[in-house]
DNA sequence: AATGAATGAGGATTCATTCAT
DNA sequence: CATGAATGAATCCTCATTCAT
């Protein structure tokens, strides 16, 4: 698909994704506020106006960007559910979203501290698509949950509770990884993160 | 202690309050650096300089609403430890929190939002200060989990990594609450959230 | 004349010197502009508002300031003129000059720094009248010089020619003094400045 | 020298000259303080956002402003000592002084308002870059009266008076003919002053 | 009279966005 | 297409002045 692309067309690619790399890292420093076009620029080591060329403005850039992770998460949670073993998947599912955060932890913070700024009637249009894909990532790992839930697998909690349990244990470790210097591998707590997700913390 | 004040004292600490008060709620709408001076003011129902005569500077404004609060939240787990059973204690805590969160939703936004922002080496002195009640706070939570662990009421794992996934949990749900609309009572979710904490979601 | 006063008369009278000398330093410190009625205020040590009682804004006290003092040179001239030999009144001035600066370098300072901002044309009322003092306090100097020429003591020189050229060395040793530290006495300056005035550079 | 600039650059030095000769006038008419920026940029015929594109602020603009005329006055001063009999170059200092400040009569303003605000022991490193400067443009006046005192051709007083005298009297002449409106040229003045300085006042 | 909190106009500065080259 | 200078709206903050107490 993204194949049969002209030179041009792979050079323009490419220097989007330039663009949106650099801007992920500025806007994971200082927000979406704080973050400068400027900033953005010269870290891509592009002039301004051809970021204008690429995108129609800042926020542009920002929705553009989160938008691709937030697909990418999704796809994720997709490559999952299959034919595996509703356990297994959870398993799974924990390991995968704590590499992703580990291999993507600009992103991460940019959520964390910008999710707020989209809650529900939020006017703009990309605001209310990135909203959409926030929810319907929340209610595939629902869905995951209620299956486990079905087999016998998962105490008969709603499902949406659990979904959420486990989101906030994943996100808190993260935070604190990246918090504390993120030197070690945030994938090695899987093992604890699920542990303690299935088991609870009692003795 | 409180006491003792002239009226004309006495005004004047309510009108910071008033002040403080309509700042959360921006802090919390739109983020430190999206928020302005006026809209505070307006919203406080005073004129922008009179803003100055309580506060040096936005940001002053901003550190003083969020140390108080992490104050108050520090206090909550103080008035826990005590001669209790740490079962208990833990059960009362997860009560505590949320019904702090359901309270103070606006900080709960705030701090969400702007944590990024107070990573280690920030060199304002505010901002050091209030990171490091952070995790001075981190670190009761987890002093409750070790005491726990060495009663046997937990299993023996880090002590951290327990403060972590419980503190994740109860974000998780604050998080859901607000963004949901928070009609019902965060409150009543404490149950919930114990039973997951212990017990974990396996059936 | 200024007998006579009630004990209230006079008590006003000290506030509104304490003021404006207080007043005098902040502005030969900063100027105009960036003093602060808050810091000439503080200094005076009385609220801001007593200030306003006293006088009424900012430029009024400017302006009381400096007609005082231009008044009190003014004066200074006058005792001379007399019945002296106009040699005699020269060196005289020359002294008297070098002392009333020593004893007001502030004023000297905030003369040098605003006598711009005086031109002709200038609308206020004040402004005028201040203009109007300097110029007559330099014909005053000019009938001096006029004088000696005619008695035969100085050269046939155009005496404001010979005015501008004695008080252009007066003004220069003054800001010399005051610019290196001012710690010797300015007056000791006198016969030097005399005997270059009236006798020149040449060997 | 100046030259080899692409036709960008030469307008990038225009504009940079354009908006320092209209904020050479707005600081002359109103002191750094009562200057605004919005004026010298409406003066300059620029925005005002474009200003911060040539200078990093108000400041800045004031500074390279005095800076480049300190310098080209001292440049003055260098051209002169060369292979002259020390009087011929006293004269010339006198002509090149007045033709300086006729030419110049906005900086000489700037310079006798603002030059009490840089004092030693001022903080901003330019604003000592400054100072550093002044004092050495005395200096040079200094050398030249040293020198015409060697030759015995001055009277033999601290060359530092002399300097100061000579300095005093060509300000007052300047100031004063600024003062009454400069319609004649200042420079006539040159052999006034300079008899003056010889040769002294007295018949 | 004295106080100092409140006001709000005014000013320096920043920055997203546009546009001539 | 790319550039970066120019724009001007938006924002923080200051400070002379007023006024209720």
């Amino acid at each position: 698909m993204t194949k049969n692309l002209t030179r041009r067309e792979k050079v323009k690619l490419a220097n989007r994704e330039a663009i949106l790399s650099a801007a992920e890292e500025i806007f994971a420093e200082k927000g979406f506020y704080a973050a400068t076009v400027d900033e953005i620029a010269e870290r891509a080591e592009f002039s301004k106006g051809a970021l204008y060329t690429y995108f129609k403005n800042k926020e542009d850039i920002f929705l553009s960007l989160v938008l691709d992770k937030v697909d990418k998460q999704k796809e994720m949670n997709q490559g999952l559910g299959a034919s595996l073993a509703p356990m297994e998947c959870i398993k799974r599912l924990i390991r995968a979203h704590l590499k992703f955060f580990e291999e993507n932890k600009e992103y991460f913070q940019i959520i964390t501290s910008e999710r707020n700024r989209f809650k529900p009637g939020t006017k703009n249009k990309l605001r209310r698509e990135l909203m959409k894909r926030f929810q319907s990532y929340l209610k595939d790992v629902e869905g995951l949950m209620k299956a486990a839930i079905d087999k016998g697998d998962l105490k008969n909690l709603t499902p949406n509770y659990l979904a959420i349990a486990l989101i906030g244990i994943i996100n808190s470790f993260t935070a604190q990884w990246i918090f504390t210097g993120s030197e070690s591998s945030l994938q090695e707590m899987s093992e604890v993160v699920t542990k303690l997700f299935l088991e609870g913390a009692k003795a």
